[in-house]
DNA sequence: TCTCTTCAGTAACTTAAGTTACTGAGAAAA
DNA sequence: TTTTCTCAGTAACTTAAGTTACTGAAGAGA
């Protein structure tokens, strides 16, 4: 894992930063460096901090996502000129992926602080509210992936169930929701019959205190203890 | 379906909107209209063109996928404040996603052209640029948790050959791939073992041309003749 | 050349979850 | 009030796909 200065034409190969003007662009150069990985190669986990913009100079590098059981789910493979985490640039501030060099790889690293800086000054405040609202959306929608492939249809429909008590009321312990079989088989990609069985356990459970024709209540903390 | 003006104080409510001037807001405020839903109405379906951008103002609207034999995975919940569509703007000018009332909902409806207007002349060309490639990541997302929920393994091995093949090399039919069973596993959710048993079965049926150790080579064309 | 390691192939088995096919309860409509 | 919907509950069955547990082949490294 060695460094080499000299990284402008990459930057430049960027859509968004090949727009910018060249004294610009030198000023991210210079905070940049290129480092090179070796085939299987850990470029950062999902729970580290953001500290670096990554642009793929040459090889191959996958993003993916770890389960509990230690399965895996590749979320994209990375080609040259690609780049990755601008996402989280505007979310909780951590990687949110692992990446791995799939074969030995030159990867092009720019502080995270220092891209972020450029897109400010560059991006109105309308057009950074836009990507913030992309941002979150990004992220929602890797968790609903995660969830299909790694959690099995009771993890994810306590994961959804937890979710609409969440947002329903954020204060209280106890909530009701007006939701049917039908619409939580929907949420969580399975049918009726299914949700059915399993509210059934989760009543047995006392995690669904009560439940009528048009909706039940559930216990947020007993059905968070659940979550795994 | 009834129509009301005085739309302002509602597109104040939209993050991005809220910080601009009075008079670019009315500009956009004059275009848009309030329209009502009843229960179980259709806003939009996926394959609709993009006409109009969705402001919730009361009520709660079903973002969701229709499969090939009608199941449903819904991707999101929107409540009040909430607003869509934002991404397919920068896309293919399709909705994406099918649109339905969960109960009697008002919606402020934006010409989605007005709407680009606005974000084109407040957003710097990089602005616009990262707007871009986020959108089309959460395209991209999208398609892996619909892929995830409606199809079987098989498809979601023939969709991830597909297109490995397809980027690998547009212009031929016959493409190698250097790729594992493990990592065609890992990009479809599922575990190495079935990855081989379907592999064998594409390769009976002369889909897989050749396989070796480190890679083998598939046939594009048959390929997306078993696509669904 | 000879291990050692990694990957593919396979079979037998288990199980989660989808399917089919009902019944019944409660709300809404007539 | 009666009928008609819509939704929930349930049981029996089927099946796709995950698990376990091997064997063998091909490269990589010593």
């Amino acid at each position: 894992m060695k460094s080499i200065p000299e990284t402008i034409p990459d930057l430049r190969t960027l859509p968004c930063l090949s727009v910018l003007k060249e004294d610009e662009l030198s000023l991210i150069g210079e905070q940049a460096h290129v480092s090179t990985f070796l085939k299987n190669e850990i470029l950062f986990r999902e729970t580290d901090p953001l500290t670096f913009i990554f642009i793929v100079k040459t090889g191959r590098i996958k993003l993916f996502k770890t389960s509990h059981e230690g399965r895996e789910l590749t979320i994209k493979l990375l080609g040259p000129h690609e780049y990755f985490c601008c996402a989280p640039l505007y979310l909780d501030g951590k990687y949110s992926v692992s990446a791995m060099a799939m074969e030995d790889s030159a990867v092009v690293m720019i502080p995270s602080k220092d891209f972020k800086e450029i897109i400010s000054v560059s991006v109105s405040e309308i057009g950074l509210r836009v990507i913030r609202g992309l941002c979150s959306k990004i992220k929602y929608l890797s968790v609903l992936a995660e969830n299909l492939s790694f959690k099995d249809v009771e993890q994810r429909i306590i994961f959804a169930l937890s979710r609409l008590a969440e947002e329903k009321s954020p204060d209280n312990n106890i909530v009701s929701l007006a939701v049917s079989h039908q619409d939580i088989a929907s949420m969580t990609g399975t049918v009726r019959e299914v949700v059915s069985r399993t509210m059934m356990k989760l009543k047995k459970e006392k995690v669904i205190v009560d439940s009528s024709a048009r909706g039940f209540t559930v216990d947020k903390e007993k059905l968070s203890r659940l979550l795994k």
